[in-house]
DNA sequence: CTGTTTGCAAACCTTTTGCAGAGCC
DNA sequence: GGCTCTGCAAAAGGTTTGCAAACAG
């Protein structure tokens, strides 16, 4: 428990700093710590998707059955945090939003329609010329979602063998 | 009327193409092709915007008032214009979407994320970049989509004004 | 004619809100 | 102790569905 290099100790540090920021925010407005506002930010840290507000109380109960924590504080608990921008949200199908906590980094995907994969990628000359498109219209930058659809390299060579 | 080259017979002979378009996919399915078919498929063709179905909707009641169109009926043609790849739509806010013609021009978005206001861009060197990156993974890019949320300028100002 | 489509209204689902009691500071 | 926060349940959006009558082919 001395080695602050492992990756379990980086987790603790970096959340131990998330959760005193959170509570600086608290303070800062007037606002009380409470035991589900803890556990909704630390569900959230711990899980490395973007989660709709339904399935992030879907696992708040999983972990904390004790604690009958009810939707409408996830809802509540979602809100203060993305105004803070302390998380983001993406809006994707049909309804809904998820969410997920700020400090992680973005990237953007390659989605290939024939075997379903998803490649991650992030490019600094893209992310630049974002930040100088939105500059240019006034318009403050949050987040962003970008998808290339087509075939990867493997389904490529699937087709030509055939 | 006899130009070929005004906005007005431009407009007309792409709507006609479209409306054939649409005929044969409906012929195709062995589905009817009814009025209120038509009218969403022209007043989406006549919005510059990105419409909500409840703004669509309210659109063709406007000019329509004759015509009962039921909001049921929207959603039920919407559906049936994006699974067929003619109409596309992106999600916005807490809840809703925005649908437009795909036959228009390929461009990506800003997203306001609190008035829901859709700002379109294409820049250049973002396509250019993108087609790099996906050759040198080997991928075969076929299409993309990208969307940046964010707060546009007025609802910046707006905040400030608070 | 026959089977699809429509408008209406009810049902659904996700999100928000009002309220009385519990909990933080 | 005062004021905020919570869970609950009801309300409020937006979207979908069931159904009888209207309509396209």
């Amino acid at each position: 428990m001395s080695e602050i290099t492992t990756d379990f100790n980086d987790k603790t540090v970096a959340y131990k700093q998330l959760l005193s920021d959170f509570k600086a925010l608290l303070k800062k407005n007037n606002l009380k710590f409470t035991i589900q506002r803890e556990v909704i930010l630390e569900t959230l840290y711990n899980s490395d998707e973007h989660l709709t507000p339904e399935s992030l109380h879907n696992l708040i109960q999983e972990k904390f059955p004790n604690l009958k924590t009810g939707i409408a504080t996830v809802y509540r608990t979602l809100s203060l945090l993305e105004e803070s921008d302390m998380v983001t949200s993406l809006s994707f199908g049909a309804q809904g939003k998820k969410y997920e906590l700020g400090a992680k980094h973005h990237h953007d995907h390659f989605i290939c329609k024939m075997c379903g994969s998803i490649i991650e990628f992030v490019d600094e000359k893209i992310e630049e010329r974002q930040r100088k498109i939105a500059d240019e219209l006034g318009f403050d930058m949050q987040d962003h979602s970008m998808q290339i659809y087509g075939i990867c390299k493997e389904c490529q060579k699937k087709i030509k063998e055939k």
